[in-house]
DNA sequence: CATGAATGAGAGTTCATTCAT
DNA sequence: AATGAATGAACTCTCATTCAT
């Protein structure tokens, strides 16, 4: 048999996640009903139940499953030097990792008043303000640290808000990223120059 | 009379708006119930039906009041000349958009998903699409015009992402807008250059 | 017009109380469903989500109307001396209070492990100890405490174990209070006694 | 092999019941679901359903194996000649049997809602009926056949509602026999003298 | 002897909305 | 200008039960 088992045992279970991370990017998350997923996969509602404990537990897992490589790109960062280099590769890391799950990403920028009280919401705060940390120099200028700050918030504004500018996706990528890296440059030499 | 009739119909009414506002830019619009306002404001939710037709047109009537300034600011703004100077006004004119209706531009930012398929989603999107095509020049190079779009989406984000920064708002917002309009000089530069 | 407004007004209230009393009584708190109860009424669900907030709820508002003699018994008692007459007085109000509330009271006997960690049963709880402490001396000989108790929890028992006895249900009344009576009398006999 | 099949088999099986019989007796029936018993057990629910047709004939056994003494109890009696002397003895030995199996008789006195459309139910009633008629003389006073039910209703209540009474258990058994074979004796004396 | 996966039915609850008064 | 009463549709979640393996 070419599909033995226990290559089947998770499949439900990674079908679930799969659609379910489909429709709370599309819709949103309490406009997305189990029902709703449960119809797409042709399965009850109660099958939603055997394999997660509740609508809040689906999205947990598949958030976990998917941030991975973010809190690895966290915790590496945090092993490293706060050179500029450092920092730079922190960023290229993150566009990596961001457009590695447009879907997660672009779920938790749209759906952060959602997000906020649901347990990942503490978890999403906490990269965030990790990877914050990482990039800014506390005692620069405050010029420097929006600056900084800036850097990383256009990097989630690009994965979308370039939708109206013409040219393929990875060049885009490539522009936010160029954009990104310049402001933390330019952050740097604040600090320099201080 | 003291308070003549045209005074008090609109006192309910724009108590209604001041708490839904309240409501929905604090727990996102799903989550808020037409009960929890009327609750709020001590009265029923009949109430809330004789002042709007629905809880969209609710949300509409709030949306409209206050980004009033943001249309106008466009307004203007399609009648002056493409020039650097200009599209500075544009993002200064802004910041003072933005800051005076924190609420409603919370809301919007953190209820993406919800407001995208809401009537107001579409002026929402309107108005985003046409500031951006005020600041950005269209034959410049991608990366002027990531730059262009970063300016303007750094303000949104520069609202709330500041949080962990030592300082006033005043001074945070003054940061945010020199690092804004500095992106701007800088897309401007390269058109230049080009 | 022979029902005005306010006749009406808790009308459907107390229709929902009557009926969900019966129903509980009849199969028991779990088994009954809101939905049950609705259709009897030929209403929806929500109606009765109108008129009290949740299940328990309900269950609650039909027992605080029902059982407020009891309190009002225990209040008298407690400002009374404690002699026999009291007690005796007691168990005679008593059974007035429980055989003018039949369906409460079978209720509360035949759903004892589901009423325990309802708020309603902390209530039920206090009025029996508060009962059980005005007929028993804590200082008597076990033998007469127990009389004491046999006493009050004969008379619940009297209310559904009778049936198997031929006669009508005054007389049956009046034979269980008898025997009340007569235990607390003995029980007092002990006392003098000792 | 030192563990045979059928000394296994029953292991599993009568943990089952144990667990089962302290759940329902703690909780209830129905608020004890089949998940919470297969989890305190570290087995699936299916194990149960293995072992047991349904939730209904898992209490159903339980109830079966715990309550012979009582059908033994009962068949003797009827065998007896119906003097005080016999009723006195039935009464004793109900004693013995009630305090050997006090969860199963505590669940069935808290549940009498559920139990009483359970299968369970109609034996459970057979059995009081059974003894009902093996103490109490139908061409008696009505006064003495209350007496003699209250006997037997004395001695459940008897079980649990002593708690708020000083000293030991055995104490409290032989007191509630006491007072409930002095019941019966008044019962008896009423008959000679009519 | 037992599990993993799933189902169907139904539970309690909440919501936006309506309408006669 | 506002209320009281109600609805219909939907929601998340739990349950006892089944069955192939």
């Amino acid at each position: 048999m070419a599909t033995p088992h226990h290559a089947r045992r998770s499949d439900t279970r990674s079908r679930i996640q799969d659609v379910a991370l489909k429709l709370f990017a599309e819709q949103g998350y309490e406009k997305t009903s189990l029902r709703e997923i449960a119809e797409r996969l042709d399965v009850t509602k109660a099958a939603l139940y055997y394999h997660f404990k509740t609508k809040e537990d689906l999205l947990l897992s598949i958030s976990e499953d998917l941030s991975a490589p973010v809190d690895e790109l966290i915790a590496w960062a945090q092993g490293q030097p706060r050179t500029l280099a450092t920092k730079q590769e922190v960023l290229r890391r993150y566009s990596d990792a961001l457009w590695g799950a447009t879907d997660l990403f672009r779920f938790f920028q749209e759906n952060q008043a959602t997000v906020r009280d649901l347990a990942i919401g503490e978890s999403f705060r906490e990269r965030i303000t990790a990877l914050s940390e990482l990039l800014k120099e506390p005692d620069s200028s405050m010029t420097a640290q929006v600056r900084s700050l800036t850097a990383l918030f256009a990097m989630h504004a690009g994965m979308h808000a370039t939708q109206n500018v013409e040219g393929d996706p990875e060049e885009k990528r490539a522009a936010v990223l160029e954009v990104a890296l310049d402001l933390l440059a330019q952050a740097d030499a604040d600090l320099v120059t201080n």
